[in-house]
RNA sequence: GCCCCUAUAGCUCAGGGGAUAGAGCGUCGCUCUCCGGAGGCGAAAGCGCAGGUUCGAAUCCUGCUAGGGGCGCCA
């Protein structure tokens, strides 16, 4: 029995009560709220529906629990109901209705997990967008993971997603980036504000062997001007491969200069005009808007005629919209939060509806941490960690499952000695490794001839079955919340829970006999709910970019 | 000064207003007669401080303290 399908009966219950006149007249809920109880001796799910609606007609909270457990018993598949504490109703279900469930995940498959949450929704999910300056470091890498993941969560709720990376190849940056690299080809020093480090010399010295003309002997401005567009061109083939190697695909790159050569940045500045937002002052040109909350203006067109970073950004959030994407949804760092409010500003003033049509998601920061001792990201110190040696050091699976197994809400603390040391302290072996174990034990019936040919689930009444019959049904509720909340965090959480639950059903539910016993219907009945686990545990695994290996 | 995030076990982190606050790692015990011990069982150990809302607060609100980040005609 899922908890959708109590919920159904207690409604049905609620309904008949108010027709019974035990109710009076007051709004009936549509659904009630059945949660699997913290202590398991208080039965398979718990309802808080008596203390929630008892006010509304007028009741005790324990008479109206009273009355929903008189009819509740009556239900089928329900075995016991208790009232406890101030009103909730504890349900305890038969095994034969619980373990159901292990044959229905099976049958489901890879659909199980997924649902419609999202459906009909369009949505642009742009991350990363790291500066083609240089590699992707910690920070990027966790955008990556959490990004990516999110996209095959919101996916799995139905919703068309599109990965979108925005490449900022316009502006002082570039230059800074062309000037360093055409002063390390020419063995100068790292100009002022430049970029330095191996990558540099590396990407100068691609840069002189593959240009034709002899780069170095041709007027500065036309060195730096075949430095920018050749360097820019190498880093960004490396930060689309590293991506690549890490599972990350984008479906749409889009360059930020793209925008000024097409001329959408005078059209986006256009429309804002021709909408009143716009006002010049000290030579410059402004969008108003602290006309929708932000604490100031900002300057849009610099005095000197040179575009501000945000009007890249119109125009940018004019062609998602142009391309018809209901939700544009924007992956920050911490260190960019201070940017929300004016583009919050940006979406009203274009007439759109901020947190609806653009939705901003910030993430804090990654902390590079050695013995427990802080270490500040430094080139000279080579302490700087990007996504390439992460991955290196512990792998893909370990990496992202690291990375995307927290809130984007917190900080998260990368202990490089732990990484140093290669070490299986990762929670991503515990999933992994339950995983395996579904598999192994899968191999292993199939060779003592146990199929799955019969299956009574009455016979999964073990209570380390219940507990993992329990954690298999919560994970499509799992995904949706994890969808509608972009919370990736919670499906890796979830799978540990499965996970822990699976190790302790092991430990005490054999699947095949013992050497010299018959296969009896148990077996095959268990070896239901062993597949039906091996498909949540993947079907998340897969969700969260992380390989679901057959053995270890 | 203003804005955002955070404060939960020795460490790294979970905890959609509900019952006895959880996991991994670490520490200390126990556990292999047969499906993988990268497992399981048990123990010690915790909600920064002070108010408020509520039948009920780690969760919501206010203040304080501490830490991280941000407040350009930079990108």
């Amino acid at each position: 029995m899922t908890p959708e399908a109590l919920s159904a009966v207690l409604v049905d219950i609620l309904r008949r009560l108010q027709a019974d006149g035990f109710l009076g007249a007051g709004e009936l809920p549509t659904e009630v709220v059945v949660e699997r109880p913290k202590n398991r001796e208080h039965g398979d799910w718990a309802t808080n529906l008596a203390l929630q609606f008892a006010g509304t007609f007028g009741l005790k909270p324990r008479e109206l629990a009273e009355k929903v457990s008189e009819l509740l018993l009556a239900a089928e598949g329900v075995t016991k109901v208790d009232i406890a504490g101030p009103g909730f109703i504890n349900v305890t279900v038969s095994a034969g209705a619980a373990g159901e469930m292990a044959k229905t995940i099976v049958e489901l498959g890879s659909v199980f997990g997924t649902g419609t949450a999202l459906a009909g929704q369009k949505l642009n999910l742009e991350f990363v967008s790291a500066n083609p300056t240089g590699p992707i470091h910690l920070g990027g890498t966790r955008w990556a993971a959490v990004g990516d993941s999110l996209a095959r969560i919101l996916q799995a709720q139905g919703a068309e997603v599109t990965r979108e990376y925005y490449f900022n190849d316009h502006g002082a940056q570039i230059d800074r980036f062309a000037r360093s690299l055409l002063a390390a080809a020419k063995g100068e020093e790292t100009p002022e504000d430049g970029y330095a480090g191996a990558y540099i010399d590396q990407i100068a010295k691609q840069v002189v062997d593959g240009t034709a003309v002899d780069v170095l002997n041709l007027p500065e401005d036309e060195a730096q001007e075949a430095f920018r567009a050749a360097g820019v061109e190498l880093m960004f083939q490396e930060i689309r491969e590293s991506l690549h190697e890490f599972g990350v695909d984008f479906d749409v790159y889009f360059h930020e200069n793209s925008l000024y050569e097409s001329g959408a940045v005078e059209k986006a500045i256009e429309r804002l005009k021709a909408a009143g937002h716009m006002f010049e002052q000290d030579g410059a040109l402004w969008l108003r808007t602290t006309t929708f909350g932000d604490d100031r203006d900002r300057v849009v067109l610099k005095s000197d005629g040179d575009a501000a970073y945000i009007a890249g950004d119109l125009a940018y959030y004019l062609d998602k919209r142009s391309r018809g994407f209901d939700r544009c949804i924007y992956m920050l760092g911490a260190d960019h939060h201070g940017y929300v409010p004016r583009m919050m500003a940006m979406c009203a003033a274009f007439g759109d509806e901020p947190g609806v049509n653009l939705e901003i998601l910030i993430g804090q920061m990654v902390n590079l941490v050695r013995d427990g001792e802080p270490v500040r990201m430094s080139k000279r110190a080579g302490t700087v960690v990007t996504m390439e040696d992460l991955v290196e050091l512990v792998g893909v699976d370990a990496a992202r499952y690291a990375l995307v197994r927290s809130s984007i809400n917190s900080s998260l603390d990368v202990d490089l000695s732990v990484l140093e040391k290669k070490t299986n302290d990762n929670p991503v072996f515990y999933v992994q490794y339950a995983h395996a174990r579904t598999r192994q034990v899968a191999v292993n019936a199939a060779s003592l001839g146990v199929e799955r040919t019969e299956f009574a689930p009455e016979l999964l009444d073990h209570p380390s079955e219940g507990e993992l019959l329990a954690k298999l049904v919560e994970f499509p509720r799992v995904m949706a919340h994890a969808a509608l909340e972009r919370e990736p965090h919670r499906v890796a959480r979830h799978l540990e829970e499965v996970a822990g639950s699976y190790h302790r059903w092991y430990d005490n539910c054999r699947v095949t006999p013992i050497s010299g016993g018959e296969v009896e219907a148990v077996h095959r009945t268990r070896l239901w709910l062993n597949e039906a686990t091996s498909i949540v545990l993947r079907n998340g695994l897969e969700v969260l970019g992380v390989s679901a290996p057959e053995r270890m």
